[in-house]
RNA sequence: GCGCCUGUAGCUCAGUUGGAUAGAGUGUCGGUUUCCGAAGCCGAAGGUCACAGGUUCAAUUCCUGUCAGGCGCACCA
């Protein structure tokens, strides 16, 4: 439809131009075309002659004159008109407004959907939370956002590629599995002070606890020989972080590196099996889990460090190497390899980068959490260093929601094991309401969640009433057959000019609207944009239901008012499924 | 100190990538049910778009500065 008008408008300037009553120079890109806000200012209107005055040297509403002049007839357009400073206003004949109705209808689920994408390979990698312990809420804005954003992708043509990063290799996993096996001493008898700076949640002892099932009592070593020669702990004086590593050494050298590898691996392993679990709950589907261990143990790091040094993008200094990173506009120079010869986390992110554009996606997209902002100058600057075309890759932020509970605020800390849980959050709120509350706002926009609020299922919760809305449709039609009426599509299809009323007049509206959002959240990575839309399709819907009889005498009416919401339905339980919120039948 | 994000109604947030009279939810106040689900609907009140400049036909939107809040600034992940 605005395709359409949107040609009526070239050809009426390309005739315009070659009348030379415009100059040549002006592009097709130039015409832009909107909704419009007012009624009463038709359906859409564009500024093309504001845009032009300038260049034409006319004044705009002059300019309007002429291209109004010189548009083409067509059925679409019922009226144009010029208004306030030289806006041209189209309103669209009624019989292409109920058009919509029909389209919906013959499309069902597969409405909205488009090509603009044109199959380009698309990777998005989101979440990617360590895994040292189960998600936590700050994890599940993350979550939604990144796979309402890759339906949205998918919805509009692109092959869309989801996957995890899975950092299992590195210090933190070490950590993890030093305090899995302290848990496990502890479980045996022994009696010592835990690490001030060990993962001291819950599942570590359940971890323990199977390890313990497993092995029986043949990983105990006595505590005296665990601690001996390990650098005293941050409450007795000492560092905490050359405590835990002293405690890493003693496990590795106490255990055997096979032995401390099936104990890492127990650790990594269910804690991973839970985030899987997680968010297959909580509908995060993902086509690929990607292990940074695979990286580091293919010597992939290593060859990337190579090809750094090769690009002569590296130095050494202080006994370790680093990046060149400033010389792209970072604020100083990194460290890839530790004096250690360690590589540090960023050399992994550096061969993980280099190994997406590899494989040949047409775009990348990171979706990091804010804390994560200062990395993304390095990482560009890597993928420059290395020749790579830095446009492809994208690096979406996610600001953070501040939890609350009622008016109070929750401290999160992951080490202290005091943190909502993503799972509890699934279990009190429920995924429905979850996903849609997290998904409501901007991305770079700092939430507030109140659990409270989301935990009491009241209609102050939105998924409630766009929901609502769609089980009411389906609640009218099992009133129909109480009724012993039925629904037939032909009559109500030809009878779709009886719906005059305003109320009928904005549900055309809205649902030819609908494409054009999922387009423009998808390209803009901007799914409130659905959300906003689906409330505003059930408000115009609920106001409908409230203001007029949809079983009336009139049998051709009813049969044109009941194809309408039930477009109106197909619409919101399409909107719903891209957001991975269910569209129930009744509630 | 430097960088990123944010500042719009009492509160939570939209604002179609510069457009016409700045919107919704919630809260407050008032109305609404012989009728397909009242988880609904209708109305009222509520604004210096943080502040000051600049760019142009037009700025909540873009630029600069100031103020305020969040988050980062490791040979940690």
């Amino acid at each position: 439809m605005k395709d359409q008008l949107k040609e009526l408008i070239e050809s009426a300037l390309a005739s315009l131009i070659s009348q030379q009553s415009l100059p040549a120079d002006i592009s097709s890109a130039d015409v832009q075309l909107e909704r419009t806000k007012d009624r009463s200012h038709g359906d859409f209107a564009s500024n093309i002659a504001m845009v032009l005055a300038k260049p034409a040297k006319k004044n705009p509403r002059q300019i309007a004159t002429l291209i109004v002049d010189a548009l083409p007839q067509h059925e679409v357009i019922e009226k144009v008109e010029i208004a306030g400073p030289g806006f041209i206003n189209f309103s669209l004949s009624a019989n292409s407004r109920q058009q919509v109705v029909a389209d919906v209808l013959k499309k069902a689920g597969q409405f909205g959907l488009s090509q603009y994408g044109n199959g380009q390979k698309v990777q998005v990698e989101f979440v990617s939370a360590n895994p040292t312990g189960p998600l936590h809420v700050g994890h599940g804005r993350g979550a939604a956002y990144g796979s309402v954003v890759s339906s949205l992708l998918k919805a509009v043509g692109f092959d869309v590629h989801r996957e995890y990063y899975v950092n299992d290799a590195g210090r933190q996993m070490d950590i993890l599995a030093t305090s899995v096996w302290l848990r496990y001493l502890e479980k045996c008898g022994e009696q010592f002070t835990f690490p001030s700076n060990g993962y001291r949640g819950e599942y570590v002892l359940d971890i323990a606890e199977t390890l313990k099932q497993q092995h029986g009592n043949t990983l105990l070593h006595p505590v005296s020989l665990v601690f001996e020669g390990v650098p005293a702990d941050e409450p007795q004086g000492g560092d905490k972080e050359l405590h835990i590593d002293g405690l890493t050494q003693q496990a590795k050298s106490l255990l055997g590196a096979d032995m401390y590898r099936q104990l890492f691996d127990l650790g990594l392993n269910a804690i991973l099996d839970d985030i899987r679990n997680d968010l297959a709950g909580f509908g995060a589907e993902y086509d690929e889990w990607f292990s940074e261990r695979s990286l580091v143990e293919s010597g992939v790091v290593d060859k990337a460090v190579e090809q750094l040094k090769a690009a002569n993008m590296l130095y050494q200094q202080d006994g370790a190497w680093w990046f060149k990173s400033t010389d792209f506009g970072d604020e100083k120079d990194r460290v890839v390899v530790r004096d250690n010869g360690q590589a540090t986390y960023f050399a992994s992110d550096v061969a993980y980068h280099l190994n997406k554009f590899n494989r040949g996606f047409d775009q990348i997209i990171d979706i990091w959490g804010a804390d994560h902002h200062g990395y993304i100058t390095r990482v560009k600057a890597s993928m420059e260093a290395l020749n790579q075309d830095v446009s492809k890759l994208k690096v979406l932020l996610v600001q953070f929601a501040v939890l609350y509970r009622g008016k109070e605020k929750v401290g999160m800390s992951t080490r202290s094991g005091e943190f909502v849980t993503l799972r509890e959050l699934r279990d009190e709120v429920g995924k429905d309401a979850a996903r849609f509350f997290y998904v409501m706002r901007g991305a770079d926009q700092h939430m507030d969640f109140d659990l409270e609020l989301a935990k009491s299922q009241s209609n102050d919760n939105p998924v409630y009433y766009v929901q609502y809305a769609h089980a009411r449709v389906c609640s009218v039609f099992r009133q129909l057959a109480e009724r012993q009426m039925n629904w037939d599509e032909q009559t109500g299809l030809q009878n779709l000019s009886l719906l005059t009323e305003d109320h009928e007049q904005a549900l055309f509206t809205m649902l030819s609207r609908y494409p054009e959002v999922v387009e423009l959240a998808a390209i803009t990575h901007t799914p409130h944009l659905l959300a906003h839309f689906l409330m505003d399709l059930a408000r115009d819907f609920h106001t409908y239901y409230n203001a007029h009889q949809f079983m009336t005498d009139d049998i051709n009416l009813s049969q044109a008012r009941l194809t309408l919401i039930t477009a109106v339905r197909q619409v919101i339980a399409n909107g719903l499924g891209l957001m991975g919120v269910s569209a129930p039948q009744s509630m």
